[in-house]
DNA sequence: CTTACATCCTGATTGC
DNA sequence: TGCAATCAGGATGTAA
């Protein structure tokens, strides 16, 4: 469920949290099964510091030292600060920080994960090898989406959404970022001009700063750490629209599954 | 190598 | 109201 501007509110809760209460006396696991199983040694962490909090792609980094807390959030992950370590259904873990403070990690779903990395490790280890460019780092050019999608055949949605191009960008923000930037998602890359590749990349900045900006995007579940939800949903133009108007020129948005998953555009604004 | 597809899960919603 | 089918913000492994 979570795309960039959704894990980066996470972060940036959690990284609030941890400048109040900096130490994690103990790690509990109600409930190891996730799409991979929470690692034993988690329970030998035992009153370690939390040095820094940080996204990357779609992954929270919990830098503690020597070692990292990596977390996906998968489609319905969450952290919640409560007062016991597991009151509600799909309580996975719970880091203790203080006798009636804990943070919860609570998934239904079970397509996140939790796993510890060597410090030295993170960059080399199998979630972040494949990594591309982060998608608001000078990094992330019209001349660098040009020179990927000259090769492919898929359609820029997919390619967009493979994170081994451009991290972060799942199914919400690929709809609204081609949308702004006029491309119909079904286009094949390696049509694309420059100029459709510069706006393309101009347009995927712009939604993610506005929705990291609005707090993400609450379709359902989604919540940052304090319970808050997203208020991006109200600027949507795409992502969940279908047969309503465009916001742009009234024609009905259409909706059709590409690489299985729903899409939507305005078959008039894009082309 | 690239791309399409099924798959891992639970729960909410839709349709009969 | 009940029940079955469908769908959901992700990413991986497999097969073609």
């Amino acid at each position: 469920m979570p795309e960039l501007p959704e894990v980066e509110n996470v972060c940036r809760g959690l990284a609030e949290f941890f400048k109040v209460h900096s130490q994690i006396e103990s790690v509990l696991v109600q409930s190891p099964k996730l799409r991979y199983p929470i690692p034993k040694k988690v329970k030998e962490l035992k009153a370690v510091s939390v040095k820094r909090v940080h996204r990357r792609a779609k992954y929270i980094v919990i830098d503690l030292g020597s070692v990292c807390i990596l977390n996906h959030l998968g489609m319905t992950g969450s952290w919640r600060i409560a007062t016991c370590s597991s009151e509600i259904k799909h309580d996975h873990l719970a880091l203790k920080m203080g006798p009636k403070t804990f943070l919860v990690y609570n998934d239904p779903r079970r397509f996140g994960y939790i796993s510890i990395v060597d410090v030295n490790e993170v960059q080399k280890c199998r979630w972040f090898k494949h990594l591309g460019v982060e998608p608001l780092s000078a990094d992330f050019t019209a001349s660098y989406l040009f020179k990927i999608a000259r090769h492919k055949k898929q359609p820029i949605k997919a390619l967009l959404m493979d994170q081994k191009n451009v991290v972060g960008i799942g199914n919400i923000y690929a709809a609204e970022a081609l949308f702004l930037a006029k491309v119909k998602p079904t286009r094949v890359s390696h049509k694309l001009k420059f100029l459709e590749c510069e706006a393309i990349v101009t347009a995927v900045k712009e939604v993610l700063d506005q929705s990291i900006q609005s707090g993400g995007t609450t379709i359902k579940d989604y919540r940052t750490v304090y319970g808050d939800v997203g208020g991006f949903v109200t600027q949507l133009n795409v992502y969940g629209r279908y047969k309503e108007p465009c916001r742009a020129c009234k024609n009905l948005i259409r909706k059709k599954v590409i690489a299985g998953r729903s899409t939507f555009w305005c078959s008039k604004c894009q082309r």
